[in-house]
RNA sequence: CGGGGCGUAGCUCAGUUUGGCUAGAGCGCUUGGUUUGGGACCAAGAGGUCGGUGGUUCGAAUCCACUCGCCCCGACCA
């Protein structure tokens, strides 16, 4: 291609809205440019980088054995009554009403339209194991979106789908999916590590996390010293605290009054004493926001056709109560790891008033009636405790010497204990201290199980004729991140340095000088020539300065340069220069095709799987 | 959703506190010239519903109300 037919907007000046490295090189490149908040335009160069990316992930794909389909982004509400997901969605799905009355959503993901195919096509044992991908958008209404095409609202997401009839086989399929993602990320050229993730409902090892690590990533490792274990903090799991003891007798719990003073640290400063000797207790709540959305989009539904399917609301009205200690945060993974139901909240001010008889500050484990919650999950860490202090349940009042196991109960029928905390510095896992990085999650994958083949019907014949669920699995990959995760990993103060696997064009030529003869007539040759070994060759054609020329091609990324200058031609040279390289090497004119040839197979056996 | 900030030329921003001449700068763009190996220089020029609506006023980018958009922080509270 020649640069002066493309549309390559570079600007010099950072804009003011881009944060992290990757957003700004990307509309400095001229890679992206915003539409709304958290939607993106690719231009040509950061198209064609997508592109690559695509590619990749689809030849790794199809080896792995999946076969491509394409659903629609269009869904029907209706399918996502069906596994109650539009309640765990909540805000985060876009729902429209179409001019008929019916409810709609822009797909956020595609478990329940791959499952519905596989109700209808799927129907023995015979025409098991099936995977299936699409690579397309996915839309999700993000409470926030930020860091550009990191958390946008709309992305390009490849999400695979596997549909088994045995565990073992399901196995097999799942494992086939992470050897095709290493593949993938390797020829990205990305630098990532495996974590292990919230499973769903598989448990073990039913999820893993691909992760590049960076500083600006949104997601959190945890990971021992020894390479022992690596983890996502959602999944991160810790060794329980020693139980401690106390050579004296705890006097029995005893009301303080404390007026106005319900957070941690204000109780703490109070009472004179400290955050891991308080017991915090935390009211949730299936999602009161998402019900209000449910029950509000059902009566616009009921407007249009009151025959429409209402979703089922056994969801609401459910209540769990968490028990940690005061230096420690929830983990809302686990705790729904324990609880197993329906979506859960952090209730709100009026829920909690309700639930505990206090305001907000005063809740605590002593005394609750079990027959108003469905679950009380205390952490391993407040079990261990010999004693402290926590909320009366009753306004501006708490209670000391709360001996746990003694003035509440350990175990019972709604009562568990269980690791529902965050891992946080000092924690160890199997007695190695753990450490914690950050990293931008490329992809994940999951054993599913029969979570939704059950709820829609994706059952197949046996070898016995009997009727069974699929076992399915899904595997995600965001390939806007990858992009991103790419620049976030190579640049320098000059711009991007793109992976060759996925760079917009492999090299770039380079004339300094416009308008001499000489000068442009080797470059055309050496960009015909390597137009000709199929190399991708951006020739800069462009009426401008050499310095203008160099700053774009850095700020772009092209791997690999060619400069045709005056003096070099007249000696009968050019100039190689790598953009990962700061010197270059003069080649005679006649041999640089073949170089850069050369170049470009060594810098993508590298990336080689 | 709560808190904070921003919205003026294609981009980055000044001007708003304390209302007052024709609304400014740099970059970019157009034209001419000199330049030409790391984002040149000189000259001339084009480009603005000051986010929108309503109000106050002799007079509004500036003050007031409402509204839209964008960005940041928070949403962990016991």
């Amino acid at each position: 291609m020649r640069y002066s037919q493309m549309l390559i907007p570079t600007v010099k000046e950072v804009p003011a809205e881009a944060e992290i490295t990757s957003h700004k090189l990307m509309i400095r490149a001229g890679l992206i440019r915003k539409v709304a908040s958290g939607t993106y335009t690719y231009l040509p160069l950061g198209w064609r980088t997508l592109k690559k990316i695509i590619n990749i992930v689809r030849e790794e794909m199809d080896r792995a054995g999946a076969q491509e389909i394409i659903v629609p982004c269009l869904q029907p509400l209706d399918l996502w009554y069906q596994t109650g997901r539009s309640v765990d969605y909540g805000e985060t799905m876009f729902r429209l009403i179409d001019r008929h009355g019916r409810g709609n959503v822009l797909g956020p993901t595609a478990e329940e339209v791959f499952t519905f195919h596989a109700a209808a096509e799927l129907n023995s044992y015979k025409q098991l194991p099936v995977n299936l991908y699409q690579i397309t958008p996915k839309f999700r209404d993000e409470f926030r979106p930020r860091f550009g095409v990191l958390r946008s609202r709309e992305f390009i997401m490849k999400d695979a789908y596997s549909f088994d009839a045995t565990p073992e086989s399901l196995h097999k399929s799942y494992m086939a999916m992470y050897d095709a993602y290493c593949r993938v990320f390797k020829r990205c050229g990305l630098e990532y590590v495996i974590v292990e993730a919230e499973s769903g409902e598989m448990g073990g090892t039913g999820s893993h996390q691909f992760t590049i690590p960076c500083e600006s990533g949104e997601d959190t490792i945890v990971y021992t010293a020894d390479s022992s274990y690596a983890a996502n903090l959602e999944k991160a799991a810790v060794d329980p605290l020693p139980k401690e003891v106390v050579p004296v007798e705890i006097p029995p719990a005893q009301d303080v009054y404390t007026p106005n003073v319900g957070s941690i640290e204000a109780v703490c400063a109070f009472l004179k004493t400290k955050p891991q000797d308080m017991i915090k207790t935390l009211v949730l709540s299936t999602p009161n926001i998402a019900v209000e959305i449910e029950q509000g989009f059902v009566k616009e539904l009921a407007k249009h056709d009151g025959r429409r399917t209402i979703p089922s609301q056994d969801w609401a009205g459910k209540y769990v109560l968490a028990v940690l200690r005061g230096d420690h945060e929830l983990n809302m993974e686990k705790l729904m790891g324990v609880w197993g139901g329906w979506h859960l909240d952090l209730a709100d001010p009026d829920t909690i008033e309700r639930m505990t008889n206090a305001k907000v500050g005063f809740a605590g484990p002593v005394g609750v009636d079990l027959a108003c919650w469905d679950l009380i999950v205390i952490d391993h860490a407040v079990a261990a405790m010999a004693v402290g202090v926590t909320g009366a349940n009753k306004t501006d009042y708490h209670k000391k010497n709360v001996v746990p196991g003694r003035d509440f109960p350990l175990k019972g029928n709604k009562v568990k204990v269980a690791d529902i905390r965050l891992a946080q510095p000092g924690d160890t896992h199997n007695g190695v201290p753990v450490l914690f990085k950050k990293g931008i999650e490329v992809g994940q994958v999951f054993k599913l199980g029969t979570k939704y083949s059950k709820k829609l019907g994706a059952n197949f014949k046996d070898e016995n004729g009997g009727l069974q669920p699929c076992l399915m699995g899904c595997y995600g990959i965001g390939i806007n991140r990858i992009m991103a995760s790419a620049i976030e990993l190579y640049n320098d103060e000059n711009g991007i340095i793109w992976p060759i696997a996925i760079a917009p064009f492999e090299a770039i030529v380079t004339p300094v000088n416009q308008d001499d003869a000489d000068v442009v007539r080797v470059s055309q040759e050496i960009y015909g020539k390597l137009m000709e070994a199929g190399v991708e060759v951006l020739l800069d054609d462009r009426d401008l300065r050499g310095g203008i020329k160099f700053k774009d091609a850095d700020l772009i990324g092209i791997p690999i340069r060619i400069t045709v200058g005056k003096k070099s031609v007249v000696e009968g040279n050019v100039e190689v220069k790598l953009r990962a390289e700061p010197q270059s090497q003069k080649v005679p004119i006649g041999e640089a095709p073949q170089k850069v040839a050369e170049l470009i197979n060594s810098l993508k056996e590298r990336l080689k799987v």
